[in-house]
DNA sequence: ATTATCACTTGTCTTTCACAAGTGGCTATT
DNA sequence: AATAGCCACTTGTGAAAGACAAGTGATAAT
């Protein structure tokens, strides 16, 4: 849980968003999934930069609880979990695109992925319509 | 600040913001001086949902540090301070609103503000421009 | 000089964080 | 059937950050 008493319920959309994935991890998971394909909870420590097991098992109960992501049970190793974005955590995307807009336009450290902010401001939707699409590969089906 | 460590200097766009303005308050404050116009450290404590005054005095310090905002003299009342966004903390509104409309559309308790919402699809530009004329008001110049 | 306001600062306690190690369930191998 | 190994957590520990209450120094009006 991000912060202590969690929900402050104000009825504030701004609010009720910190609320929910206003961490220092919660979106970091969220990009990994959406913008990197990242299924497995072996995958989210690999690509997610030095995250603790505990921090990360939190999280994905957190975003599971919020309805953000689903865990299923891999139909090729029944051993295995893997997690999903649902059409809520879909959803994000566009506030993932608008952190990395800001981020490209005033940090001179972001300046090398360039092409990809480009593809951002002139291909939006279709970046979004791509996330979803992979998000929902298999979904259902396997 | 945010937090532990702050800085995970990845060059991921998303991480930097995270690491900038990824915590419970710092987008509140935001969305007070963007938003509802809010100035003074005494606005802040009134309008933002119980912060407590070191926490809102850490953020205020961590924003203008990071470039977000800036400290100045009210030339009213000398006692008093003045924060303002700076274009880089307007530049801000996109995110915001981002996150405004997938609470509205996620969050059944945030559905009455929903004219607000309407406007944010409809006139997002236009909206965009109101707050970063009023965050412009009277700057350099009073 | 007194009083009040503002913008913090300090102190205390609670919660969260990161890192490391341990746990139970399942599977493949022997 | 027994063993070994992987996976997805869970637990333990010390450090950091959080909330809340109270105090401080600078300024300004009275």
């Amino acid at each position: 849980m991000p912060g202590p008493n969690k929900l402050r319920n104000t009825g504030c959309p701004v609010t009720f968003a910190l609320d929910t994935f206003g961490d220092r991890w919660s979106l970091v998971i969220i990009r990994d999934m959406l913008m990197k394909g990242c299924r497995t909870y072996g995958e989210f420590l690999e690509s997610s930069e030095r995250i603790a097991t505990n921090v990360l098992a939190d999280r994905l109960q957190a975003l599971e609880a919020s309805g953000i992501i689903t865990k299923s049970q891999d139909p090729e190793n029944r051993r295995r979990v893997l997690y999903r974005l649902t059409p809520k955590g879909i959803d994000l995307a566009p506030v993932l695109l608008e952190m990395a807009l800001w981020s490209g336009k005033h940090d001179p450290n972001t300046a090398a992925q360039k092409d990809f902010l480009d593809r951002i401001e002139n291909d939006r939707d279709g970046l979004v319509e791509a996330f979803r699409a992979r998000a929902m590969e298999r979904d259902q089906t396997g």
